[in-house]
DNA sequence: GTCTATAGTAAGATAGAC
DNA sequence: GTCTATCTTACTATAGAC
């Protein structure tokens, strides 16, 4: 996931911090994931984690500020296509591309009481999580396609690090998932 | 959950214990859930949890089993079907009635490290999500299934707690999730 | 920026009385 | 079955030297 993130001002200490806690929270979620285990990833002592982070909960923001940023620029790109279907298609594949090349984490990540109460509560979070739904929603707010994108977004980061998935590589998964979103979409 | 949850042997004392967890975990996470919480929860002190379970880890895996057993009944049932469309639709229904009805807890635990970890690797969890995963593959084991399959387990859990469908009552989540789901089955 | 050392707290778990 | 009290361990977080 490193590569694929972008990193706002991060020093490369910070960089290596978020990088091993991204993938200790997904393993073992984030409330068993001690700063000592963090600590012990990178390579240095809790104290120098602490130099960086004033507290562990500051990591886990600012893990989610990196997925955060990942997600709105994926959007924004998106909502630069001027029909609704490119629009959907643009950022369907951009978040496929993000989920399938982070399967380990994905679907953990999302569903981590500790991140969720962030792209819930936390204003910048709760805004890109809106703008991205609402990209795919479009124009159409029935009902029924709060659940189809609910479904769609959860089912891609839950499905990519599925165990009855493990056998596919990245390129299948991509092509399969894309089209069983694609049945999705058009329910909207 | 507590009502629709089969109980095996449990005493009225566990039951509390394990309603209590459930909640705390799907709320907190099952590393952020202390046993002093559960406690406090139950109305009771760390000791008196302690009598009835050993250890933590022995109360996540009781409230793993309450789960499983559920879906092995829901499996069983629908594999009376005689046909592969019928079992799809009748596992289908209870997984959404199963979901919908306890919004708060199904997709956090399904995605929980701890919880993932007894259905991935314990045997009496892996089968029984391997016959539910089979029920719905059916005689098409092609490898779009599988990322068909992934995307409905995990959708359908992740959905029915997603924000965006806080204002669905469960009658309008279930259909919408059923028509949903049932333009994936059609993949399959 | 990194370390050792440590304070302070809360965790999981147990002993033994009632 | 439930309690109080306690043990041990691990945690978050800080202080201060290098």
């Amino acid at each position: 996931m490193a590569q694929s993130l972008p990193s706002k001002d991060l020093t490369s200490s910070q960089l290596r911090i978020l990088d091993a806690a991204r993938n200790l929270f997904s393993e073992h979620g984030v409330g068993s994931t001690s700063l000592q285990m963090i600590a012990d990833a990178v390579g240095v002592s809790k104290a120098a984690i602490y130099h960086q982070y004033k507290a562990k909960e500051d990591i886990v923001y600012a893990v989610g500020e990196q997925i955060n940023m990942a997600l709105a620029i994926m959007t924004s790109i998106a909502l630069q296509e001027a029909t609704l279907a490119k629009r959907r298609e643009v950022l369907l594949n951009q978040i496929i591309n993000l989920a399938v090349e982070n399967r380990t984490i994905a679907g953990r990540l999302q569903q981590d009481p500790h991140f969720l109460k962030l792209f819930r509560e936390e204003p910048p979070f709760v805004d890109v999580m809106a703008k991205l739904e609402n990209t795919f929603i479009g124009n159409s707010p029935k009902p029924a396609s709060r659940a189809v994108v609910a479904m769609l977004i959860t089912g891609i980061a839950g499905a990519v690090m599925h165990p009855i998935c493990d056998d596919l590589d990245n390129h299948a998964l991509r092509l399969h998932l894309t089209k069983a979103a694609n049945a999705l979409i058009k329910l909207l």
